[in-house]
DNA sequence: CGGTCTCACGACACTTTTGCGACAGCGCCG
DNA sequence: CGGCGCTGTCGCAAAAGTGTCGTGAGACCG
């Protein structure tokens, strides 16, 4: 879970208002302050949905979405715009930005974070579920609890959110690096072996007599939640 | 309980008295003196109740009820009205506009507090239970009382209102950030570190030899009201 | 069937996060 | 006033979790 939010915003009270609002609903916050900065973030790790303001300084939060919908690892990203009150909101109505939802300045923070949970609804189901299932293993967010057949299992943070990530997926295979990005963070400096040791740690957690065990390893390539290790 | 009433008034003297009233029948209280302060409000957190002047600075009360309508997460948020004498002909347009209810100016106290009372038991019937239970745990809001297994426990305002918090949500893991919203309110500024310590007092306060732990820690995550620590 | 590569796992030193006792400040009440 | 109950903050020690390394077992390849 922690869907990670983008907020592009010039206006710094705004910004922080965002950003406190956000984190407190249980999302991931970065900001960017203008247009370039935006497309950076992006690229160094792809947000799951972005909060775009209509005007920013350098590049505008139109040419942004515009180049967001140009790169495929963030065609489909959600897109929300923020606008004020008489600014071209028709156009935007319009969608011929590719946003996929505005809201007009100034609007309530619960609004807007109403919108936010719909969009990655839609876009991302996965991220918004609170509870995920595979085989006889329950995760649920809300308690922040996992069991294995009805017993209860015990992780540590970074397992916990590994297996969180796996269970988005079950049966695909991540690479190390994909891992440590998801799970550890984009600009996070930790050994690609590391995973290695986590995900060790999450199967002895996992592990019951005489039951599967629930992660393949796929030999150079990586790991994957999967019955039949 | 402790619902959230955001009192807008902009009459200095009906304002602290409505405020000290609605307090002393254990709502949570805040005040806006006008209709813009009023949407920053709401914005920031959202009210389980709205108590609305008709008359307003700035932003009048109909056209605060109107925005309040308009948002997402508002849209149900009961509004009670204050109407002046002379604005009896405006009653039925302030039940146009969607508020709830409403009280003619001079009221009894007595009269507005019940009147919030059925709003509130008509539209968030758990902020009202008279009686919140888990295990062997009671909380009777009406006699402000805690037991656990028939014993009596004493408890601080704030361990009160956290464990009252806890309670309607069991099992449920709550952030620090998400408690102090919640049980302190979502504008003060408390060091996050001071819900461990209420915590801890709660916990000590509920300790009963032999029985269980019931609040559960969840490392870098939060604390949940739980069996099985 | 060796030579490589890759991975599992235990050990361990290091960080981060919590629990808790102590304490000073405050508002209230007799 | 002076005590009392409550609060919020600190600092420290314990607990829990983290990242890196080395070793050895197995997998893959020609």
């Amino acid at each position: 879970m922690t869907p990670y939010v983008l907020v592009v915003e010039d206006e710094d009270a705004l910004a922080t208002l965002l950003d406190y609002n956000l984190m407190k609903e249980g999302f991931r916050v970065e900001r960017a302050a203008d247009g370039e900065e935006a497309l950076l973030r992006v690229a160094e790790e792809p947000p799951d949905l972005v909060v775009l303001d209509w005007m920013l300084p350098k590049v505008s939060g139109v040419e942004v979405c515009r180049q967001l919908r140009a790169g495929s690892e963030t065609r489909r990203t959600p897109v929300l715009m923020l606008t004020a009150r008489g600014e071209e909101a028709d156009k935007v109505r319009g969608l011929d930005t590719g946003a996929d939802d505005y809201v007009v300045k100034p609007f309530a923070m619960s609004e807007l974070v109403a919108r936010i949970r719909a969009l990655l609804r839609r876009t991302r189901p996965e991220l918004m579920e609170e509870r995920l299932e595979y085989a006889d293993l329950v995760l649920d967010r809300a308690r922040h609890r996992v069991t294995r057949g009805d017993k209860d299992v015990h992780l540590g943070p970074t397992e916990y959110r590994l297996l969180d990530f796996l269970m988005q997926r079950p049966g695909r295979v991540f690479s190390r690096e994909r891992l440590l990005d998801a799970v550890w963070g984009a600009n996070t400096y930790v050994e690609v072996r590391t995973v290695d040791v986590h995900v060790g740690r999450l199967r002895k957690a996992l592990r019951r007599e005489g039951e599967p065990d629930l992660i393949r390893t796929v030999r150079s390539a990586g790991y994957a939640l999967d019955l039949e290790g």
